[in-house]
RNA sequence: CGGGGUGUAGCGCAGUCGGCUAGCGCGCAGCGUUCGGGACGCUGAGGUCGGAGGUUCAAGUCCUCUCACCCCGACCA
């Protein structure tokens, strides 16, 4: 018997309707993804988070190796005069910089920045490293974290000590950066969209929202369900305001000495807070099968010993098979079927099989889809074949759920009167229009209505824009998406 | 960092006008019956009442300070 969709079976989660932010902050620790640290503003990423993270991890770190990009560890405390040496990165970064002052009992001459990032260090690096237009492009990774004092905190989306990947390049053009920078965002976008089901918005960010000392700063945004934004990885063009500040400078085939230009690039936990939000329902976490750590959870279903031992048999004959296939756990504990099955929704395993004594008979076994409760019957001599593809036909089908969503909460206006409205309304939701491009007109938004202008996509209209600014009627530049953030 | 709120068993909470041995539900442990959508009975373990100081014969309860978390702002790739 088919349950309905809608129906609600973990009884202690909020819902999502009634508060967002509760519904998240109690699935997150329901699910034991996270806990509060003892240190404010820091989080304890759990076994089951920190194996989503893992996941992330592998599949990211392939694809920026396709890309020609090495692994390499930087060390965490940056001298001071490093930090100083961009102007518009120090004043970027100053307000939330940890700073250390004392070591081995005494007072240090130069205090040392807990890295909030590691341009500065990495840049030190290069210089060293580069001498001949050979050398490049370099283009290094580090998997690390980072620290930056933030006065209001969100597990997962934003924590003082966040674990991230950032990627640096050093190149012999500006050409060759630029193309750099935006490959990696590409390389965001695949991953958002292919591995973690997550439509997102590839774009330009204004020069508002672009990153301390870069040139330019590109973005993925994603839509949460609650309508709000989240910047999900980003990208920045640094130009050579990185290579002059460091003095990275290389000898070119034309004989002259010049500066290089490059590109830094990350994505941070805060996406295991994005696939919470996009994927979530009332019944808790719903993980894309790509990353869960899980992908299958076998509940097994006796009641006499003899059924018992039968399942068990059966139960091992599949692990067997499926092992080095699926990602598969099986719940022995004592709890009621039921109970795991509420209990296994709520942490979101994207299938789950059930196995019990009519199972045992026909030699099959019970498969049930976490994202509409779709169950089928399947024999277990095609499991190996039948599961690999149920799991890509709901990792397609969450993409697509979470990319209806988008569409349907996406508004295009030429009234700023409207544009207030819906960013008011319930649902918020993306906003997209007409855009002139002015600073002053972003902040007055900002001001008004707490939208931000989340980036500049790159899809825009062909043909050019016609018609003007949304705000200040000036001719329009561009279209603009403008969202509530997080 | 401003405004508001909450801190009592692992989690969620009650605790009246300051009063005697600090309670309830869930969870946890043991035993038994259950088991295809969060089963039940019996027995039991678990508390420096966030922390420090004060008032009092007496403080979970009143006062001061402090810390943490939550909500709203300001701030923030």
């Amino acid at each position: 018997m088919a349950m309905a969709n809608e129906e609600k079976l973990v009884e202690e989660l909020v819902d999502q309707e009634d508060n967002f932010s509760q519904w998240y902050n109690q699935l997150v620790r329901k699910a034991e993804l996270a806990d509060y640290a003892p240190v404010r503003g820091c989080m304890i990423i759990r076994p089951y988070g920190y194996a989503i993270w893992e996941n992330l991890q592998r599949l990211l770190d392939a694809r920026f190796k396709e890309t020609g990009v090495d692994n390499a560890y930087f060390p965490l405390l940056i001298p001071r005069s490093f930090l100083e040496r961009e102007a518009e990165h120090v004043e970027g970064f100053a307000p939330e910089v940890a700073w250390v002052t004392r070591g081995g009992g005494e007072e240090l001459e130069e205090p040392l920045a807990i890295r909030p990032t590691s341009e500065t260090i990495i840049g030190h690096s290069f210089a060293k490293w580069i001498q001949s237009y050979r050398d490049l492009p370099l283009l290094i990774n580090q998997w690390n974290n980072v620290m930056r004092w933030e006065k209001r905190t969100t597990l997962f989306l934003r924590t003082s000590e966040f674990l991230w990947q950032e990627g640096h390049t050093a190149h012999r053009t500006h050409a060759d950066a630029e193309e750099r920078t935006r490959m990696m965002l590409e390389v965001y976008r695949s991953f958002a969209e292919e591995d973690a089901a997550i439509p997102v918005i590839p774009g330009r960010k204004s020069e508002n929202e672009k990153f301390a000392g870069a040139l330019r700063t590109y973005s993925i945004e994603a839509m949460m369900g609650d309508g709000k934004a989240l910047q999900a990885g980003t990208s920045h063009n640094l130009g050579d305001n990185f290579a002059r500040g460091f003095d990275i400078q290389f000898l070119d085939a034309d004989g002259q000495r010049k500066h290089c230009f490059t590109t830094s690039w990350g994505m941070s936990t805060r996406m295991i807070g994005s696939l919470i939000m996009v994927h979530g329902d009332k019944n808790g976490l719903m993980l894309p099968p790509r990353l869960a750590p899980y992908q299958v959870v076998i509940v097994p279903i006796w009641r006499k010993e003899q059924e018992k031992a039968a399942v068990e048999e059966l139960v091992s004959r599949v692990e067997k098979q499926l092992k080095g296939k699926v990602r598969v756990r099986v719940d022995w504990s004592e709890n009621t079927p039921g109970w795991k099955y509420n209990e296994w929704e709520m942490r979101g395993v994207p299938v789950r099989m059930e196995v019990g004594p009519r199972d045992v008979q026909n030699n099959s076994v019970m498969l049930v889809r976490r994202d509409n409760r779709v169950k089928e019957s399947v024999p277990v001599e095609g499991l190996e074949v039948r599961l690999p593809q149920l799991l890509a036909e709901v990792q397609q089908a969450m993409y697509q759920r979470a990319l209806q969503f988008r569409l349907d909460n996406t508004y295009s206006t030429e009234s700023y009167n409207e544009f207030k409205e819906i960013i008011a309304s319930e649902k918020r939701g993306f906003v997209r229009v007409k855009w002139a491009e002015d600073s002053a007109a972003e902040l007055a938004i900002k001001e008004e209505t707490k939208a931000t202008l989340r980036c500049i996509p790159f899809d825009q209209p062909e043909g050019g824009i016609q018609g003007n600014c949304i705000y200040t009627g000036k001719p329009a530049t561009c279209e603009a998406i403008f969202a509530r953030a997080y």
